[in-house]
DNA sequence: ATGCCGCATGTAATCGATTACATTTTCATG
DNA sequence: CATGAAAATGTAATCGATTACATGCGGCAT
């Protein structure tokens, strides 16, 4: 019987090791492992067991030095703590991981020069390509990921004039049909809680917004136009806004460029006594698995997250393997309007007769 | 001036091509970046200069190999859509990446067998540590993390019988504290909504409310202990339980062995009319954004989900550079019990009196 | 018997860094 | 000016895999 030359193995086995205990070379034990059909039937045995007594793993620095590849990849999530970008990790996660990759999460919430970080790191081959959902080509002071030839795809935030593939959902369409909704409601006079200016999904549903509105005929009122940021303090701040508006003034509806701000208006003006949907309709976007928790139900754009995330993935994949992405560059999927119980059409008052 | 052997490099520049640029060995290079003191000012120059000029970066996987180093870590979480891990995430993330380790991380949520795929992944050398957020050592059928001799630190989910570090909160004393503030409102028939059974943080939990009962003189009702898993869904179901009781037979509060559950339980009852906390005070447990969004907000137990990731990583960031863990083995890091408006003193009912 | 083919395996180059050790240069000192 | 220590740099081994190419061997046709 075969005995291991060291038999209490501090660190873990190499290749030469097993080679050694099977009494073949180590390449021989490198084809057993990679294609195992190229090797005789006795020698894949003898290799196979000597790989199991001795524990053996392909060290895979060693590896990827050698083969140029790494497995891993490197995903720029806006902020990992926000459920939307949770809900398209887990798609992106499915997806990868069935295909033997790794991912890499640079989390750009937080002190900025992390991002040049993770772009130095990618740039250092330390991953084989790159997923953005952050609306930006991530940037380090000294180095270009375009120039370094990385694999990119991008998803949710749509970067203009970049030509890798974009997974992405038509936020100008879906917005304007969530606005659209509240007008065959009946309700003429419309709020919208708005995005950072700078961000690319805010400008799109905002033109969705401004579409609707001029396709209904009615026009825009800039007063009903309240700045937001995305975050669920910005909601409870428009809806202090909205509470401070005399009664009559008061918009009938309000659609809100993403879900925790109108979750965070709704819960504000309700505990000022407004009824909702009944003194106001909220319409959200996202989808986010909350909007289906709180009170009343929001109703909103429920974009599809997990598939987002696979999505990008998938095309990712092709594009790193095949070099060439698939047949679109721009991937469109379906988003759409969940109704449900924070809309509804408004009173009959007076004051908020059509215009 | 010296120029480029080649003008145009497709891949990515070596040190080889560093050294060649400046006119000095790979070793002078290699020095010159890792420890620039021990270069005279003249070749450092020369050396930086090359390097800016090729836009050199040393590749990862070389170095890697070399020093037997990965700088990343993986972190083991449960399910990387639950808002609660997302914050440790985030603290862990944090930590981490100011001491210039990436993070990998190994979303449990879907096909165990990825599971096993994460620990295969580290026992090749792909990370020089370990997070467990799930409350188990990740397993593989053919490897063992702990023969690997991977540094190991938990956090969150206290792992019994093992000899790395822990770091958590006192689950059982914090949970006696919240049930005792809701004895102290002058309730006597306090229910509770459980996790898995199988789950440490549900039996820990569990123990606290059944001593906050004992220390108070209530005999627990088995029947107020009720079945969940700390989904929303759960808490959906949970709260139609309760429904179908008769009125004079529901408690009069309850504790949450979770947020989530909470929440979707307080949804149920309120839309069946029941008011919040009058009819019913709930206590929930984890502090998510959420508890402080919905309506009404929700009394709960906060942990500190940063600096519990925070904690934790500094803690493996020690284990791995100095080889020995920080002085205490088992770290506690304090939960505050947070009021808000889910609990009240109990309406005065017959049914309701002490037992 | 000879030569050739193809299969199974072995030998050694290679990936790109780090670093122990060797060598050269510098410079203070007797 | 010689000498030796210290400082700066160079040479080459090394990490652990993959793989191009070399080798050996058995069988088959001539």
């Amino acid at each position: 019987m075969a005995k291991r030359t060291r038999v209490t193995r501090q660190k873990a086995a190499t290749i030469a090791d097993v080679a050694r205990l099977a009494g073949v070379s180590v390449a021989t034990v490198s084809r057993t492992l990679a294609r195992p059909e190229v090797v005789i039937e006795e020698t894949r045995i003898r290799v196979l067991a000597a790989v199991r007594d001795t524990g053996y793993m392909p060290n895979i620095s060693a590896r990827n030095l050698r083969v140029r590849k790494t497995m891993v990849v490197l995903v720029a999530v806006p902020d990992i703590a926000n459920p939307f970008f949770a809900e398209v990790l887990q798609g992106i996660d499915d997806t990868l991981s069935v295909a033997g990759y790794g991912l890499i999460i640079a989390n750009l919430a937080g002190p900025p020069e992390k991002e040049a970080r993770y772009v130095d790191l990618v740039c250092a081959g330390q991953a084989d390509g790159v997923l953005l959902l952050c609306g930006h080509v991530i940037r380090s002071p000294d180095r270009d990921l375009r120039e370094a030839r990385v694999p990119l795809v991008a998803a949710c935030e749509y970067i203009p004039r970049e030509n890798f593939p974009q997974v992405t959902i038509d936020n100008v369409g879906t917005a304007r049909e969530a606005v659209g909704h509240l007008i065959e409601l009946g309700h003429a006079s419309i709020a919208y809680l708005s995005g950072p200016k700078s961000n690319i999904l805010e400008q799109q549903r905002l033109e969705g917004y401004l579409q609707a509105l001029r396709e209904a005929g009615i026009a825009a009122d800039a007063g009903l136009i309240l700045p937001g940021d995305f975050t669920f303090r910005a909601g409870v701040e428009a809806g202090r806004a909205l509470l401070a508006l005399e009664p009559v003034a008061r918009p009938t509806a309000l659609f809100a460029a993403n879900d925790e701000m109108a979750i965070g208006l709704i819960k504000t003006v309700h505990a000022a006594g407004l009824q909702i949907p009944d003194d106001l309709s909220v319409v959200g976007f996202d989808g986010i698995a909350y909007a289906d928790y709180c009170e009343p139900t929001l109703t909103t754009i429920v974009q599809p997250r997990r598939d987002l995330g696979a999505t990008a993935a998938a095309e990712l994949i092709a594009l790193m393997t095949t070099g060439k992405a698939g047949l679109r560059k721009d991937i469109n999927l379906p988003a759409t309007l969940a109704l449900r119980d924070s809309t509804r059409p408004p009173r009959k008052r007076p004051g908020h007769l059509r215009s």
